[in-house]
DNA sequence: ATTCTGACAGCAA
DNA sequence: TTTGCTGCCAGAA
């Protein structure tokens, strides 16, 4: 048996992910509201690092349905292209604008209440 | 081991 | 009002 020396997948970036990859089609949710359903509350900040490292993980994360709390498009430009992540919006029915999202509130979907 | 950074968020001036 | 600074936690150098 190969001793697999891949970490825990309790790790907190493992469940950033798993929310993230639970965000329905068509909706978005904040690096606050993710931070905080997983309890660290204001650490935001590393929602959007384990994002940046999502590439570790198999599946794909739609990371892109994840921006701060303003409904602005931060990491647009970890997307390899800038205009990459607010098409994928689009395409998905968010209204983006200058890299805002006009619908943010009406689109924004909260982990700690859908997601039980 | 220590130091810095980081796709944010909240508060101060 | 806007702008900027600090605080948060975890990983990377």
């Amino acid at each position: 048996m190969p001793s697999p020396k891949k970490k825990v997948n309790d790790d907190f970036f493992s469940r950033v992910y798993e929310v993230t990859k639970n965000i329905p089609y068509g909706r978005i949710t904040s690096y606050g509201a993710i931070a905080r359903y997983l309890g660290s509350g204001k650490s935001a900040r590393m929602v959007g690092w384990a994002l940046n490292v999502s590439h570790n993980d198999r599946e794909f994360i739609p990371a892109h349905r994840v921006v701060n709390r303003k409904g602005l498009l931060t990491g647009k430009y970890h997307f390899g292209n800038s205009t990459t992540m607010a098409q994928l919006l689009q395409n998905e029915g968010i209204i983006i604008e200058n890299d805002q999202i006009l619908n943010f509130e009406e689109k924004f979907w909260d982990p700690a209440k859908e997601l039980v």
